[in-house]
DNA sequence: AGTTAGCACTCGGGCGGAAAGAGTGCTAAC
DNA sequence: GTTAGCACTCTTTCCGCCCGAGTGCTAACT
């Protein structure tokens, strides 16, 4: 679609001052806004124009445009310009973020960075477990009868819990437990490592079953902790500010707190930076927001998810820049731990 | 305060049709509520007075009445009857929560339980850090310059983090750690192993002091981490679909993410259960809102908190009693498995 | 003395029309 | 192709009105 400079000014400049104010801008007062020397009438044409074309729309014939899906879309692609992020938010992203730590810790901070940098709502999912295997398990007794589990996955995560049984534990149960869990377990998929798998496992020890038992089902449900991507939310509280939101704004938290449709959007994912403006997306719920995610890597492998969430107006020039600098970070970050861990 | 005996039932009434539509209640819609035969005249002369007692309000001269926190305070006191829990919530809170697990596990299953029961939100904070002890450090290498450190507090709680250093990790750094942690920090209050202290116990160490040093602050991390009651808060969106909210729901989900207010409220609650109604709350963010707060006990020290928000008109005849149950049973569940484990 | 019926009164909510304001679209001139 | 001018449209706001809900009071009743 070819747009005359002109036009294309105009459409940025309405784009801009809309997601500034989140009012309709009319003729006039884009007289002060644009570059050139224009009449309002002028701009009237132009406007009356790009609305035929799909990229404006009128709330009301008396009412200013507003852009529409396609015209945030036209802005972004061709007229926003890739802004770099500027030094300011990113040094404000790296305090925050600090060295990270361990992966979930990391993305947590991340998530909340995004939020309070931008002002939206945050996803984030912790790196996929999908082939990830275990690096490590630990057993730590306790008390009597209790140890406690640590498991550490070849993706950096490190997921512990306590584990009871009936038994008592003592030293030679704990080394069966090593014995068998570093023969048979480490350096094994995490998907592998489930419930039913340790229960052929276990049968297949003979008199250790029954005391082993209790600590290879920890051990499943660890590996299927650490193979589930969770799903964070931050700031969701930012997004009761936007009055463009704030009817649906029950729905919309609900929405986001079940966090399953916001899964698939988010595993539908396949672009560097992905932007979902309002209907392009096919949930109801999210009809007057906008998303952008965009997903990071770990070891050359694309693993997570960061985005946000916010209305229509979201000053993708800015956000844009900020998810895809703070994706890169974290990607970093997470590569580097799991190559130091190695 | 003596109240006849139709007072109160007229006060109960209105209490419980308020809790129940959100309306103001007028005499006549009384009629059919109360179990004696009286006219709408005979209960607005009651009502009337309960007002001039200041049990009552009038949002407008010409509108129902409204019960003030004076008149919720005596129908909790006085009139609601100290009400078991339902067997069906109760199972309801069982199945919720299963069997526990760990402690924050257990907090977070919890929150989440009672925020779904009663649709409101929910705080709780983990037991508090305060009295506990360093049961247990263990530090296992996962990488030539990275390790894993797990700590486990008298209370059950259990942290872990990873932990990076300069020098390369081998057999004797270990053995100079179980050592040193042994020896000079298993068994001490959380409170005195801080940075500094291990700053200190570093230097007293001579040669060894650089390389351990990393893995002490570490350790100090942890027992910040675990002494620390972090303050969890679920179901927030909840709030959103009161009416009577929904105008400073930004403002009040902005002062619930603080927590620090919420903490404040929280660690003054020396009651059993301790009910705040609206303005009797010092916070102005809360005057519409309602608390109920309960503390559980671990091992007979109380050491947390469980709660719900929500707007004025609580059902608390339900509330009350669900919050008691919960942290009754936060409680047993606590206290068992801290026994256990020792 | 307490209860009730009756009634005038008050006040908020809803409806409608008028006025104001913002912005447009069109036409005619530059 | 651009601009000035103007009539037109549509929303928002305000005001006045009426309606209904609910009260408070008085006077009568038990």
């Amino acid at each position: 679609m070819e747009l005359s400079e002109r036009k294309q000014k105009i459409l940025a400049a309405i784009v801009e001052t809309y997601i500034r104010t989140g009012e309709p801008v009319g003729s006039k007062s884009l007289m002060d806004v644009l570059p050139m020397k224009v009449s309002s009438a002028t701009i009237r044409n132009d406007m009356a124009e790009l609305v035929s074309l799909g990229l404006l729309e009128q709330p009301h014939t008396s009412a200013g445009r507003v852009p529409s899906h396609a015209g945030y879309r036209y802005y972004i692609d061709h007229l926003m310009g890739a802004r770099e992020l500027d030094a300011d938010s990113r040094r404000k992203i790296e305090a925050a973020i600090g060295d990270g730590g361990d992966p979930e810790e990391l993305l947590s901070k991340a998530g909340e960075a995004l939020a309070d940098l931008t002002n939206c709502a945050a996803v984030s999912t912790t790196p996929t477990g999908e082939s990830a295997r275990i690096r490590r398990i630990e057993m730590v007794p306790v008390g009597t009868r209790t140890a406690m589990l640590v498991l550490l996955t070849s993706g950096g995560l490190l997921k512990s819990r306590i584990c009871r049984s009936d038994t008592v534990i003592n030293v030679p149960l704990l080394e069966r437990f090593y014995n068998v869990t570093s023969t048979q377990l480490v350096g094994k998929p995490l998907a592998d490592v489930h419930t039913t798998a340790m229960q052929t496992l276990a049968a297949s020890l003979g008199a250790d079953a029954f005391s082993l038992l209790p600590f290879l089902a920890g051990v499943a449900e660890l590996a299927r902790d650490a193979a589930q991507t969770d799903i964070r939310l931050d700031g969701q509280s930012n997004l009761l500010g936007y009055r463009e939101l704030e009817e649906n704004a029950y729905e919309l938290m609900e929405f986001l707190r079940n966090g399953e449709p916001l899964n698939a959007l988010i595993s539908n994912n396949r672009d560097d930076v992905q932007v979902l403006i309002g209907k392009e997306n096919k949930y109801r719920q999210l009809e007057r927001s906008s998303l952008i995610l965009a997903r990071y890597s770990v070891g050359g492998e694309e693993s997570g998810t960061l985005g946000v969430i916010g209305p229509t107006r979201l000053d993708y020039a800015k956000l844009i820049p900020s998810v895809r600098y703070l994706t890169d970070l974290v990607g970093r970050l997470l590569t580097r731990s799991v190559r130091d861990e190695e």
